[in-house]
DNA sequence: TACGTATATGCGAATTACCGTATATTTTAA
DNA sequence: TTAAAATATACGGTAATTCGCATATACGTA
């Protein structure tokens, strides 16, 4: 189980937090979404990504050739309640708030379709 | 001013976030006490409160030979949320309900007078 | 002034974190 | 089966973090 300080370690780098917002904002992100929105090479976001699923915040689930990312469903209530206020005020500032509108507009974005677990 | 991340790695620590929960619960807490409390040295808790004044976490006021630190009075409101919501949860479990504890059966325990700004 | 208590900080060592690049793996489609 | 796209990871380098110990500084009191 994820413990506070791993979670709050998990939101201390800025990559992780611009996924992260962008998770509890979208429900559920592939890499390549998040990688064009943030403006990132793809490997940088996929060991964060993988970082924060070694710590259980979050959950992966294979949908074709992408990956998609959301919150951990078993994660602690006060967790999530931190999540959402922390988003709640940083969804209207940068680089949050232009990470939301690049994917917004992002080519080719892929359909998620099945993988509703 | 603070940022998230530098926010978030304040918390991200064991050592600090005990602090921290002590802080919030206490409102102001000398070093000695944090250190009593935590069953810490003196200049590994004084190191870590430095790095939290040095984010504009928390600020410290001088009285007499002790030295209180408290939440820094403009710390953006989410992140105090974040702090109370936190607390709200962790009071209750090990290490910080001993925290707590301890600091409650502190045997000459410093007696807070002025320094009331 | 001299001493005891409280606090801060300098220092070096050990550990951990983050990054870019290159490459491996998985899946889809031709 | 071959190619392309999406993703994951190994590797090496650099920077940041954390620690214990020793010591410096500040304050109160004798």
């Amino acid at each position: 189980m994820i413990n506070a300080p791993r979670f709050f370690q998990a939101l201390a780098d800025t990559t992780r937090l611009r996924c992260l917002m962008l998770i509890v904002t979208e429900g559920h992100v592939c890499v390549c979404e998040m990688a064009y929105a943030l403006g990132e090479i793809q490997p940088k976001i996929s060991r964060h990504l993988a970082a924060m699923r070694a710590t259980g915040l979050v959950l992966d689930c294979r949908e074709g050739q992408w990956m998609y990312y959301r919150l951990h469903p078993d994660l602690p209530a006060w967790m999530g309640d931190v999540l959402t206020t922390c988003n709640r005020t940083l969804a209207n500032q940068l680089p949050f708030s232009s990470d939301r509108a690049a994917l917004a507009v992002m080519p080719n974005r892929p359909k998620r379709q099945v993988c509703q677990i």
